[in-house]
DNA sequence: GCGGTTCACTGAAACGGTTCACTGAACCGC
DNA sequence: GCGGTTCAGTGAACCGTTTCAGTGAACCGC
């Protein structure tokens, strides 16, 4: 044949085998049928080169053995290690995941998020650009979803791992007031809803508590991107930086190199998530640790569970931070 | 209705109207009828909250207005910057794509292709572990590839971004040579078909040429796992490293750090494809640049063209290396 | 030898769209 | 007033599975 020659169907094993194309389709799922007939359906498939179309099931059956993956802003490298380590940890449990990035848009969140939906993944793990957005609610009626990061407001999730930020931010806002600092520039990245999220306003009402002078900026996490906005708030005179993101604090480190200003000496960075690279750079940068190892075996725990169809249950792990000092906070 | 309601279909929008299911499909899409019909039927499904179900599409017609990406080892963080610039620009097209991450390992490589053909993505970007495997040639056959870094052997692909590997191997090996080494580790990702790659076998006719005394480890991409395979060498004497990847490099520069050896003056290290962190390390990392962003341009402009049915094409783009000196070769 | 199970399998109807071949009406020039 | 186009829309087949409701045969105990 000269053609790429049309895929072998279900029905030409059918009448390879004698038999109907029901009893092929439970054979190959090792169904209601006698181990011989498996056996030569099997055999008959292999000869064909039969391999079910997953369109077509997912069609009839409404499955696909896929989860998907929402990553919130994948310029995020804390995110994106997350997602390779779910990756992997998928990998392990004879899954995989469509990975798709949200790139810090709602709007697109909503499609992307409605999108898997429509493609049937079995079940969906995500970490929301805004947790706030309604539609959350309804995509959780009818699929299975793991929230990572914050509670999706009003759902039904399939679980959660949920960062304790109200910790994590007194955390870093006390080592900052321990050393001294009293001004301090918080960059944060884009979100959906600044500032109302609530470790937005926690960053506000622990700095009352410990008066500090907070100013937030908002800083995409692109690092030649993130280098200018840290670049302005050198320019306006800011020495002591709370990233809400490592990436993030990268752009403050080449920002100060390249005004020849030094970490910890002149220039004073926290993180928050803890990126490997983070304790490569001199100094290491001094951030938040939110274990990623356990988020991915939590997470990828919950998902495999619900897509494998278990009983609807809401797990709920709340992460603790840990302060990963480093030396870049003088 | 208390239930999550199931979703409308084509039927009952074409019972709204009072048209036939084939009319709606046209109107939905703008073919073959008045402009009013098409009004009316867009409004009969805003009311009904309809939206055509992508898999049912997907079957009847065969295509999904989707790309997919296949990288080949997504722990490695260049790969990592490829596939968010890759989302990014796939973004602007009004495009989305599903990421797969074959974890380097030719198998799963094969599995997640024929996965994603079968998910009827309208084309696909890969970033080959395995170029020379056979299969590729008969995926091309039914699908737009565009391949980025290797071009696939005896595959009518759609477009290639090739790197020009053998000039990216001579510009670092004659840097290294230049600075006066003579013994060096190759650092290079577990690989597929090592060492038959051309790029491997390169390493190893330029090492002749300019009388180095090579000796080629595999490491993987993560970083951990580097900075152990790179402690071992450096207790087995090494000093001077060429990485086959920028994140490799991290490795070495971690184990160093442990060691407290230091770079450049008693460890020396190359890295291979210019990750943005390499820039932030202190020394800088010597590296290969392949211009990222012209990667991506060029790629999404591929396989945007491919997707959206253009005749079928071969460009290819050779991406010509540059040597990125930063302080980190003694 | 009879009702009742179980077993292995069948037929046909979904699933929710797209597309092909066709139709009736309107319109054209001549 | 007639053949030929175009236009807007229809009906039914089709995409390749799964699944539901049967069905006939074999086997059961009694």
């Amino acid at each position: 044949m000269p053609q790429p020659r049309k895929r072998a169907t279900i029905r030409e094993v059918a009448k390879a085998t004698g038999l109907s194309p029901a009893a092929v389709s439970y054979a190959l799922r090792g169904l209601q049928v006698s181990e011989e007939t498996i056996e030569r359906v099997r055999r008959a498939a292999e000869e064909l080169g039969y391999e079910a179309d997953p369109i077509a099931r997912a069609l009839a059956s409404g499955r696909t053995g896929t989860v998907g993956l929402l990553c919130g802003s994948l310029e995020d490298l804390w995110q994106q290690a997350l997602a390779v380590g779910i990756g992997r940890a998928l990998k392990d449990n004879d899954r995989y995941a469509f990975i798709l990035d949200a790139a810090g848009d709602p709007a697109r969140e909503r499609t992307l998020a409605r999108q898997l939906r429509d493609q049937r993944v079995d079940a969906l793990i995500v970490q929301p650009v805004d947790p706030a957005a309604p539609f959350w609610a309804g995509l959780c009626e009818g699929l299975p979803v793991v929230a990572i990061g914050d509670a999706l407001a009003g759902a039904r999730t399939a679980g959660e791992v949920v960062f304790d930020n109200r910790a994590g931010v007194t955390l870093a806002l006390e080592h900052l007031r321990g050393r001294g600092h009293r001004r301090v520039a918080v960059l944060t990245p884009t979100r959906a809803s600044t500032p109302d999220r609530p470790a937005d306003l926690h960053v506000l009402a622990e700095a009352g508590r410990l008066g500090l002078d907070i100013e937030v900026v908002t800083a995409p996490q692109a690092l030649a991107a993130a280098t200018e906005v840290a670049g302005m708030a050198l320019a306006a005179g800011h020495r002591a930086f709370f990233c809400f993101a490592d990436s993030i604090a990268y752009g403050v480190y080449a920002a100060a190199a390249e005004r020849e200003l030094s970490i910890p000496g002149e220039v004073t960075v926290m993180g928050y998530d803890d990126h490997p690279m983070s304790g490569l750079l001199s100094p290491g940068l001094t951030t938040v640790d939110w274990d990623i190892d356990g988020i991915v075996r939590a997470a990828v725990r919950m998902v495999v569970f619900a897509a494998d169809g278990g009983p609807p249950r809401h797990d709920r792990i709340v992460q603790a931070p840990q302060l990963r000092e480093r030396g870049s906070v003088g």
